[in-house]
DNA sequence: TAGGCCATGTAATGTGTTACATGATTAG
DNA sequence: CTAATCATGTAACACATTACATGGCCTA
């Protein structure tokens, strides 16, 4: 749906395929990636269909580059990308996918051990995230809405990521709390009254009907 | 990746392509999705990588189903899925993407008009979810750790849905408030002494070199 | 001279979406 | 009678990852 609209965005400036895959690991990585593979292929289809045009070059260092640039179909069609609405519901989390079946594995110490690893991980992608977040606002100062109509926008991208993953380091900390109090339930099973965890398979009722 | 994993996951209870296909939309939308074109053809080569099992039953409405069930070695390579570490830092942002870029339209207005619409729709997403965890909390109680092995799972990641898309609807309120600032700013351009927002194509050096 | 970066691509495979095709049963 | 729901699938296409193949230039 959107590599070809990134691309689109990208060579808003002239750029090679080469530039453009640093671009995605270095500024992008927090809500796109790309590898090689894609990357080529989707140029060469978006020239043949005259979105983009190319030149070839020489390099200062290494062989020649293949540098490609916007035409007026494709700022049209970045245009009518941006204009159609927010893309929003197609979200894919993993760990989450994970999470959701752990009791599977029958033993909570494992969850607790997943996600610690996965606040982590999380919490070194923040830390990546919060240092260009200093490193923008050292150069332009800490007032977004004067920076340029560029800047603007790729900030608000990345404080979004700051925010969001922020989030997820809290709900690391919040379950982790649950996970122990759960942990502390179990090793006195025989303490209270009623004690309606489940032990093993304790499957209630209708396939999934706990959380609907 | 892992659409394979989820689906080995769901069948610890027996259903079929459509039941699975209840599920995704009703319960597991917020970290993932799935249609019928790959749901029916992942079952068969499940099916025939020994990890399902399936059998016709009559359905008490409507045609046969084809009722599918773990098997011994599905099981296994779920296990083992499980215990593979946290699968972190593949995620897709498709609204970012287009607000990363959103500069190319030249009015901060489309912007604005962009970031309301996208709030209104995580909105409406954050309401569905925290219709579904009062539901929990109601019929469950509030203490999470005393919940279901299964129910204790799911209702984590139930969790971080609600806290990851509270705080997303929370950058679209800081970010509105930025846009609104910066319409401000660009309304009476001539009162400050320096004003270094650009209007039009201000684009001051090397590609994207504004938040490197 | 070895390793890293610059630079471009193909092939095989895997994953995901959309459109199409079919047909029974049930509720209104 | 009609629409919705139950139920399964295929075909075409689009998107994405991984591995492989090539080779020049620069630095340690």
């Amino acid at each position: 749906m959107s590599l070809k609209h990134i691309l689109l965005g990208l060579l808003r400036e002239p750029g090679t395929g080469y530039d453009l895959k640093s671009v995605f690991d270095e500024r992008i990585s927090h809500f796109w990636s790309a590898e090689f593979g894609q990357i080529y292929p989707t140029l060469n289809r978006l020239e043949e269909r005259g979105l983009l045009e190319s030149r070839v070059e020489p390099s200062e260092k290494g062989p020649n580059r293949r540098v490609y640039t916007l035409t007026g179909e494709g700022r049209q069609e970045l245009l009518r990308w941006l204009g159609s609405g927010p893309a929003v519901g197609a979200e894919r989390f993993g760990y989450l996918a994970q999470l959701y079946f752990m009791d599977a594995l029958g033993d909570l110490h494992e969850t607790r051990a997943f996600m610690t690893a996965l606040k982590g991980r999380l919490n070194e992608w923040l830390g990546r995230l919060e240092a260009i977040e200093t490193a923008v606002t050292t150069a332009h100062g800490n007032a977004p809405e004067r920076y340029s109509d560029g800047g603007f926008h790729q900030f608000a991208t990345l404080r979004m990521g700051i925010l969001s993953i922020g989030s997820k380091v809290k709900w690391c900390d919040e379950t982790l709390a649950a996970i122990d109090r759960r942990l502390a339930l179990m090793a006195v099973p025989d303490t209270g009254d009623k004690c309606p965890i489940s032990r093993g398979s304790t499957r209630s009722d209708k396939p999934g009907e706990a959380l609907s």
